[in-house]
Order: C-alpha cells, then sequence, then structure tokens
RNA sequence: CGGGACGUAGCGCAGCCUGGUAGCGCGCUUGACUGGGGGUCAAGAGGUCGCAAGUUCAAAUCUUGUCGUCCCGACCA
C-alpha cells in the first residue's frame, strides 16, 4: 500500500481525552477515531491489526477443531425472557423495537450468543451420535456500558470471537474446554502477547469452571493474584488464600469489656474517626440472607468481603445483604452498629477475625460500640473459613508464599457452562439408552479489538508503537527520502514491488515529505522493519535496514536488500510461531 | 447512578475573574529557499466560541437550563 492512497491521519500532539498509552498511541498513530464514547472507528491501519488477529484466531481455531458460522447481530428478545437473561442483563443489554406494520417487534443487539446458538442446536442435534460439536464465529457485540472508558478497552460495541462446544459426556467438555485452552495460548503466543491465565468465578453466566487470559497491564481493570513459586494465578474474585484457622480458645487480653456511645459512627470509617482507632483493629459485622436466612459475617474492619467465598462457605445457593428490617431484627440496632457480642442469627468469621484482640465492634445496640472484644470471652467461634478478597502477600494456597498482585486486560475466558442454556432452550439429544439429556456445554471468548490495543498498551516506547510482526498493521515499511529523484523512486519502487511479490506486508512511504517527518511517523506507526532509500546510500549501493526495536541501521547492498528483508520478516514470525510454556 | 473536570479552527491551548472588532502554536493552501529525525521566510484559507433561553445598548465572557466528552467511584463479559 502506498501511504499517499491510505488513510493515516498521524497526530504530533496527544489527544486531551485520551488517558491511557493505548488509547493516545492508538489514535496518534491513526489507527483509530472515535464516534462517541464507547464506539470507534478502526482506520485503515487499525482494521489491519484486528483483521490480523482474527485471522490468527481462525486459524487456531480450525486447528482445534471448530468451525465458523456467523449469527445475527439483531435477536428476538424472547431468546432471552427464556433463559432469563432479559432481566438479568438490565441495561447492558441494548434493546430495540422495531415497528412492523401494526405490530412492535422487541428485539436486542446481541452482547453475547449463546441463547442463539441454543436455539440452533436445539433444531438441530438430535443424537449423542452427533457429538461433541464446536462452533465459533467472529462477531460484533453490543453492551451498554454505563460508564466506556480506557479509550478501546471498554466500549459498547466490540469485535469477539465466541465459540461454543456441545458435549454428551463430562469428558467430552473437558476435552473441549482443554483444546480450547490450549488454542487460546497458541493464539496469544502468535498475537506476541505476554499473558497469564488465570482461575476466574464464572458469573452470572453460569457454570463451573472457568479460566480468563489476562494481559499484564497496569491499566487493566481486573486485579490478578499470582504466586511466583507455584504458578497459583487467580482473579481476585476467585483467589483462594493459604490461611488456616488460628487458635480460638481466647485471647490473653485482660482488659475489660466496654460499651462506648458512638452516636451516628454506622461505618468503619466514622467510628475509627470518633474512636481515633485503624480499621484492623475492628471486626466489621455484616448481616446477609443466606437462602433467606440471615447469618452475621464477621470480617476484619479493613477487609472486603467475597460473596462467592460466603456464599460457598455456608454451603447455600444465594446470598444477599439484608435489608434493614432484618438488620434491625437480628440487632436490635439500626445499619452500623452490628456485632459478634449477643448477636441473634448464626455466625461465620473470616480467619483473621479471632486474631484481632481487644477489637472494636459493634455493640447490637444504635449509636453502640463495644471496645476490648475478645475470642473465647466475649464470643466464640467454632472454626472459621476464607470469606475475604486475597491481600497482597496472603499465603499462597499452594506453596504457602507471600502472593503477588498485578492489573490485567482480559483478552480471554473459556468456561465450562454446563446445561443452564440447553435446559432453558430445550437442546437435548438421546442418549445410546435412549434418554433424553440435555447437552453440555462449553463457551469460550476473545476480546479482538483487546489483543490489539493490549499490544498498544504493552508495546511501546517513547517514540511510538511496538508492533509483534504478527499483528502489525503491515510487515515492513520503505522510505524514500527524495521523492522527486527519479533515480532514487525507480530503485524504491523496484523493492516495493518486490517485495510484494514475495508476499510481504509492505507500505511504502510515497509522501513528499521532508525526512524527519517520515522517520518520526515510521516509530509512531510502529512496522517491525524499515528500509529507508537514500541519496547518500544510493550512491553507495546501499539501503538502510532497521527493525524498530534495533538501535541503528544495517547498511545492506541494495540488490540484497528485498532478500533480506524477507528473511527478517519470515524468521520474526517463526519466532512468534515457536511453542513456549508461558 | 453518585462525585469532579472540561467544551473556543483538524489537533493542543490562551482569552472568561473585570462584558466592548476572536487570538497563539502545530497542521492545511500557495510561492521561494531548504533537503537524513516533526525546517525557514512570505502570503493565505479556516471559528454562528457545544446548543438554548435569560440579563444587557452590547455576551466566548455573567445567569439558568440542556447536550456532549473525560476522570474517580458504583456496576459490568
Amino acid at each position: 500500500m502506498r501511504w499517499s492512497q491510505s488513510l493515516i491521519p498521524t497526530m504530533k500532539e496527544v489527544p486531551a481525552d485520551a488517558e491511557i498509552p493505548s488509547h493516545q498511541l492508538m489514535l496518534r498513530a491513526g489507527l483509530i477515531r472515535q464516534l462517541m464514547a464507547g464506539a470507534y472507528t478502526y482506520l485503515p491501519l487499525g482494521w489491519r491489526s484486528v483483521q490480523k488477529a482474527a485471522q490468527i484466531i481462525r486459524e487456531e481455531m480450525e486447528a482445534a477443531g471448530a468451525v465458523e458460522l456467523h449469527m445475527p447481530a439483531l435477536q428476538p428478545i424472547e431468546l432471552f425472557d427464556r433463559t432469563g437473561r432479559n432481566e438479568a442483563f438490565g441495561s447492558v443489554l441494548v434493546r430495540l423495537d422495531v415497528t412492523r406494520g401494526d405490530r412492535k417487534v422487541h428485539m436486542a443487539l446481541g452482547p453475547t450468543h449463546e441463547e442463539v446458538i441454543t436455539d440452533l442446536i436445539s433444531r438441530h442435534i438430535n443424537s449423542y451420535r452427533q457429538l461433541p460439536l464446536t462452533l465459533y464465529q467472529i462477531q460484533t457485540k453490543f453492551r451498554n456500558e454505563e460508564r466506556p472508558r480506557f479509550g478501546v478497552l471498554r466500549t459498547s460495541e466490540f469485535l469477539m470471537k465466541d465459540a461454543y462446544s456441545f458435549a454428551s459426556t463430562l469428558e467430552q467438555l473437558n476435552d473441549s474446554y482443554d483444546a480450547m485452552y490450549a488454542a487460546y495460548c497458541r493464539i496469544f503466543q502468535r498475537c506476541g502477547l505476554k499473558y497469564i491465565p488465570v482461575e476466574a468465578e464464572s458469573g452470572p453466566i453460569g457454570g463451573d469452571a472457568s479460566h480468563e487470559f489476562m494481559i499484564p497491564a497496569e491499566n487493566g481493570e481486573d486485579q490478578i493474584v499470582y504466586c511466583e513459586s507455584s504458578g497459583y494465578a487467580a482473579n481476585l474474585e476467585r483467589a483462594e488464600t493459604g490461611r488456616k484457622t488460628p487458635d480460638l480458645s481466647g485471647s490473653n487480653s485482660s482488659a475489660a469489656l466496654e460499651k462506648v456511645h458512638t452516636p451516628n459512627a454506622g461505618s468503619i470509617e466514622a467510628v475509627c474517626k470518633f474512636l481515633k482507632c485503624s480499621p484492623e483493629q475492628m471486626i466489621k459485622t455484616l448481616i446477609y440472607l443466606s437462602d433467606e436466612k440471615p447469618v452475621a459475617v464477621l470480617l476484619r474492619g479493613d477487609h472486603d468481603a467475597n460473596e462467592g467465598k460466603i456464599r460457598r462457605a455456608l454451603g447455600v445457593k444465594s446470598i444477599e445483604l439484608a435489608d434493614e428490617k432484618t438488620i434491625q431484627s437480628v440487632t436490635n440496632a439500626g445499619i452500623g452498629f452490628a456485632g459478634p457480642v449477643g448477636i441473634k442469627c448464626d455466625v461465620i468469621a473470616d480467619h483473621d477475625v479471632p486474631l484481632i484482640s481487644d477489637a472494636i465492634t459493634g455493640a447490637n445496640e444504635t449509636d453502640h460500640h463495644y471496645k476490648n472484644v475478645n475470642i473465647g470471652r466475649d464470643y466464640q467461634l467454632e472454626t472459621t473459613y476464607d470469606l475475604r478478597d486475597a491481600c497482597e502477600g496472603d499465603p499462597c494456597p499452594k506453596s504457602g508464599e507471600p502472593m503477588k498482585f498485578v492489573h490485567g486486560i482480559e483478552v480471554g475466558h473459556v468456561f465450562k457452562l454446563g446445561t443452564k442454556y440447553s435446559e432453558s432452550l430445550g437442546a437435548e439429544f438421546l442418549n445410546e439408552h435412549e434418554k433424553r439429556e440435555p447437552i453440555i456445554m462449553g463457551c469460550y471468548g476473545i476480546g479482538v479489538n483487546r489483543i490489539v490495543a493490549g499490544l498498544a498498551e504493552t508495546c511501546h516506547d517513547e517514540n511510538g508503537l511496538l508492533w509483534p510482526i504478527s499483528i502489525a498493521p503491515y510487515e515492513v515499511l520503505i522510505i524514500p527520502l527524495k521523492t522527486d529523484d527519479e533515480d532514487l523512486m525507480n530503485v524504491a519502487e523496484k523493492m516495493y514491488a518486490d517485495l510484494k511479490e514475495k508476499g510481504v506486508d509492505v507500505l511504502f512511504d510515497d509522501r513528499p515529505a521532508r525526512p524527519g517527518v517520515k522517520f518520526k511517523d515510521a516509530d509512531l506507526i510502529g512496522i517491525p522493519f524499515r528500509i529507508v532509500i537514500g541519496g547518500k546510500g544510493l550512491q553507495e549501493g546501499i539501503a538502510e535496514v532497521k527493525a524498530r526495536t534495533a538501535e541503528g541501521p544495517e547498511k545492506i547492498p541494495l540488490d540484497q536488500t528485498v532478500e533480506h528483508v524477507a528473511k527478517l520478516v519470515s524468521e520474526a514470525k517463526s519466532e512468534l510461531q515457536k511453542s513456549s510454556a508461558t
């Protein structure tokens, strides 16, 4: 492609609205332009990168036995009603009421395609003999983000590869899941991404096993907890800690229990301010409704409750924070004054709670707290649980070593769905004993734009982007320094044609611009290899070849340049193809 | 949805407090010079100051409303 024929609007200055590196660089390098909050146009360079990522995904999906199809973005709302997700998605679902004649047709723009594909499969799969099957598509998804942000990382419209596996047995599901997991590793490897697979909650989508693929990045929205020595990695929602139940027999503090008046101090923060104490000294008491039954959950004041862990510890289906009335009946007090001493409901506690001696906690009486609360004497526990979000430095559940935190951008997610959708949409098959069973499903997503944005976010220097060869919009950039020098242009044109002939993706900077401008733009858009043909070089019979990441250029005789660069390109590509354990 | 900031030329910004002919840098056009890391000189084009209402002889500037964008939080595959 000739630069002069493409649309590559580079910018010298940083747009005021862009804050994180990927957003700034993608705008400056002419990859994207914003249409409105959460919706971006992909310009020629940006779209090429997206297409390259999509192509790698296709190749690896096919290699893993998945088959591509294409489903509509427009979906009838009725399908979402049948799975209960019309309500579950809430404002995230983009709903449309379309007039057809004298009636309204209710539809939605697909936020994902479980409903559509399960409906399809329910009509065409009848027998275990037709399973397993894995289908995928690359499609635009619509999710109304309450607050779009981070440029292209969190948008209301985005490209996603979504795959769905259908199995007659758990073994089949596990095989499909493992195949997808392995394919994801190869995809991200080939895209030149540093990634970490982490254990994850499967979330409202349901299911029982799930991994997320994260790009470690300072501006990532997700928190990853990991252990260097054991390799354990999980997202914050899911991360276990290796803490143990401490001694519950009693504290050796002799300070007497004391009730203090704390008017209007119903929050940890307010009590700390009022009593001049720190949150670590407090026992936070949260009243939950656990399958409709109130339970008090005790945590150290500075810790965050993890509802998934609480739900599992209680062994119940659902938990939610109790309403004011329930709290009143259990504590005889308004919100914010609950405590374990004399509370009238079941109590479960996090491992760290008994370790607090002379704790401060609510007195189950409005506007009052207790001081010097101690385990054994003032309240009793039979055991303790892991009920809170992990903290930096917590022991790893595998090795016991302190765990570290890092931010991550989620680029992929694989999970075992089970039969949630097949049951609600009637996707059943006949097994070998002529019994009807729901199909066991798995679902596997990759944010295609996020691959590109994640690379922009993590691979750059002070001059611009540093694309890996596989995702770079072009592999080689040819810069003739004097476009009005006929001899020089003839050489450059020949090189451009020859490289194209060899199947190399070449961008030809034929603009009549000053060298400085071309060099700056070259660095900004980050094409991996650059060939410069200048007046001096031409006289010496050489071209300058420079990798974007190299310190300086290498002089290559003109008649060998094409060969040399083609070799560099194929070497760089095969380097990324190598399988390596990440 | 709670809190905060900002809307002036394609981009970055000043002017607003204290109302009185809309400005700077980059980019763009033309010409000359220049010619290996965002050049120099000269001459130009480009803005109903987000929109609406109000106050005023007069509003980019003051008031109110509204729309939009960004940031923090809540929410969220």
